[in-house]
DNA sequence: AGTAATTTGTTCGTATGTATA
DNA sequence: ATATACATACGAACAAATTAC
């Protein structure tokens, strides 16, 4: 048997009266912490179990909320974002610990790629010219922050990646093969949905947000040495870029 | 009466089968304007609409579809970025004309507020101090493209409403109050989904993601004329940041 | 250690509302 | 006005993960 939309039909439909009942919770304090269980919540608001799952759907796009099998819904807390200075000199390592943050490094795969074209222009190299790729995720505080992929001329830098693998960093690698120094050319900032991929390494759910950053670092005599694409996850970082 | 959650029990849900057979149609191209009707994908997929409606549900989270009542559900197009260079001279109008796109700025709101502490340290004045406010919408080639709320310390830039009013420009409306040039300090980059008033007025749906700036510009002594808080469409927009 | 209870996740069924063609 | 197509809503059952006893 059918029955109204609405209770009181003022064109609002009845998920969104309880979406808006649970954000108006968490606004005045009565939930701090956990979401009744949904049965219960069905109850209270007098509607169906899946027009609660409804509400809390959209609320968990928002980033209000979280929900974990057999435990319960909660509320996501909000953390501080970090902050990555990206300037003429990005150093991702150096800036966290300069704010008392401990970042690890851990390489997840290396390999011998050919150039694709679009590389090949960033990186000032004939397409096919066999690269380097090292795919890396940042960890902060024990938490995953980012992943990236960068790429290197493997004639150049034969053995990026084990001193990568030895040292944990980029710029210290790179010191191997002679780079005294590097800094940024040129960085361009994306952001949308995390990929799949990303999501499983970043341990975070599909529906997470990424700062996307494309860069190109590039030797003292402005010869391009890195290649960086960046996956940041969005509500834990900002990027500050300062003029000098 | 209950059933089984999957045909062939690999552990993977129906609703996740239905996307991907959904997102393959859509890679090899038998697919590429309008998906058929949920019934219709129901009986092709062998399992109930509320499924494939799950289905779709996730990739519309992900930006791939777009479902309009009555009509169908969609592909979404995916345009090129937009390039915005964000320098020392940040100036979106004249970087859009460089694009050959034609940009036009309206204004939304303007009042006057007093300013709360975070936005007082960034203009460097006392909390409390008359602010103008404007919000501006930012349109590109005829589509909503970003929105910015701007303040400015009333008593140095009294008629700033009236100017922009007239000219569209900051720029123009900056130079009427003596300020011939200025220029960006800093740049605060995050991404986060949109908000609802933004929604609103950027046409677009409650999942879309914006690229959030938080600039601050300062006139040729380095005193601070304007803070920026700017929200892009994320899929529309890249910013770039380039070494002088 | 193991079982039961709790809680979220998935799936089907059915009916009706609302916008478009 | 009718048909089509997506949106909302309730009901029932089972699955899967976690927690409590």
């Amino acid at each position: 048997m059918g029955q109204r939309v609405n209770g009181t039909d003022d064109g609002i439909s009845r998920w969104r009266r309880v979406a808006d009942g649970i954000r108006e919770w968490v606004r005045d304090g009565s939930i701090t912490d956990q979401l009744p269980p949904e049965v219960e919540l069905a109850a209270r608001f007098g509607v169906n179990r899946h027009t609660v799952r409804r509400a809390i759907a959209a609320l968990t796009a928002e980033g209000l909320l979280r929900a974990e099998r057999g435990r319960g819904t909660f509320l996501n807390a909000v953390a501080p974002r970090i902050i990555y200075p990206v300037g003429e000199r990005a150093r991702f390592s150096e800036s966290m610990v300069q704010q008392s943050l401990e970042p690890r490094g851990r390489l997840i795969k290396a390999e011998r790629v050919a150039a694709k074209s679009s590389v090949a222009a960033l990186l000032d190299c004939r397409p096919g010219t066999p690269l380097h790729r090292l795919e890396r995720l940042a960890v902060v505080e024990g938490m995953p922050l980012s992943r990236s992929t960068s790429y290197f001329v493997a004639e150049r830098f034969p053995d990026i990646i084990s001193a990568y693998a030895e040292t944990g960093s980029v710029t210290e690698a790179l010191r191997r093969h002679g780079v005294t120094d590097y800094r940024r050319r040129e960085t361009r900032i994306t952001a949308t949905r995390i990929s799949a991929g990303d999501a499983e390494y970043l341990n975070c759910t599909s529906d997470s947000i990424v700062l996307v950053s494309n860069a190109i670092d590039v030797d003292l005599e402005g010869k391009p040495v890195q290649a960086i694409r960046t996956r940041f996850l969005a509500d834990r970082m900002e990027l500050v870029f300062a003029a000098s």
